[in-house]
DNA sequence: AGTGCCATGTAAACGGTTACATGATTCT
DNA sequence: AGAATCATGTAACCGTTTACATGGCACT
């Protein structure tokens, strides 16, 4: 058990607020899903394991057998555990930068090409969370505090990502300059 | 089949130079395991795959059945339309700001240490990163120009990394400051 | 003779994705 | 009555990680 992220996700938002299956899958689509990709299935098998743990119970039943789940007391404990517990991370994944790798493998217009696709993406990406830093309403609670927090760092790694495409363009094409 | 980036990061290994997969662990290391981390286990068992579809070959075997391995001309054409095709890449996860959202639901004073910790393993791998482009004799090959490009990506998320960081901490110590 | 590196493989378990499946309730 | 949404679950598959397993070759 060494990463286990999508648990504590689910228990953290169960920590920040109760709310079923459902509920969560909405909470976690305009908020987590950025740096940590969820399906509907993950969730509710999620769900179910917590509750066998005792980290999360069952709080109430209502229409159309939706089952509210409220965090517990020993649920609280694990999760700032893992929060604040030393934490061997696995390296982040990158497919593009792994492309990136290769371009020397096919021809530089191509490579050039791919180049600037990245950086168009980088630019969507930053209108994106831009969009969103702009139209939602950020209160003064905690949650919205830190969510913010993890939203500018969305939109600086986006602005990053942009600036570097660019800066790789251009130097392709210094690199490909007719010789003099 | 929609992200299958081992398959290729292996192929376009093997297309900049043969080697055996011994070989290419250890290229792996020094280059792409940084954007698309590799077990032993896994490299073997996808040369094995990619041979039995045709995208790559024994070229010859040495002592302690070593098996040296060099792409195909139907290798090369997957890599490049790998490479080249329109792309819906996985989205980033990224553990350590997942953390972030949830950092309301701890001591203020626990959350500021984390964020502190944070900054310092930004500057670890900056630092990490640093060595590298100091100590690497870059050549002027197409491989080496874009090994560079993806170091160059590394050296700015980790920067950048360390930025944010430290602005994040900041802004709790301001959030947290005694109310005059 | 022993250590360390070269070299490849298998098996079990886990986390995540996709597709399938079902049905109740609310709204128009 | 029908559509949209609420609501939960199962099964198969795939990629990844961890651990286990084996043995040859080179160097001292």
């Amino acid at each position: 058990m060494l990463a286990v992220s999508l648990r504590y996700a689910t228990l953290g938002l169960l920590a920040q607020q109760p709310g079923s299956g459902y509920d969560l899958l909405k909470r976690f689509e305009v908020s987590m899903a950025n740096v940590w990709p969820a399906t509907q299935s993950q969730l509710y098998g999620e769900l179910n394991k917590l509750a066998a743990d005792g980290l999360i119970e069952v709080t109430n039943v209502g229409p159309r057998g939706r089952k509210e789940y409220g965090i517990t007391e020993s649920g609280r404990v694990d999760l700032l555990a893992w929060i604040t517990r030393p934490h061997d991370d696995t390296p982040v994944r990158r497919p593009e930068v792994l492309r990136v790798f290769l371009l020397g493998e096919i021809p530089a217009s191509q490579a050039r090409n791919y180049v600037t696709r990245m950086a168009d993406s980088a630019d969507h990406a930053l209108a994106r969370y831009e969009h969103i830093r702009d139209s939602v309403e950020w209160g003064d609670s905690d949650t919205a505090f830190f969510a913010r927090a993890a939203l500018e760092f969305g939109l600086r790694t986006a602005a990053m990502e942009a600036d570097w495409a660019r800066w790789l363009a251009e130097a392709i094409d210094r690199r490909n300059e007719p010789q003099r």
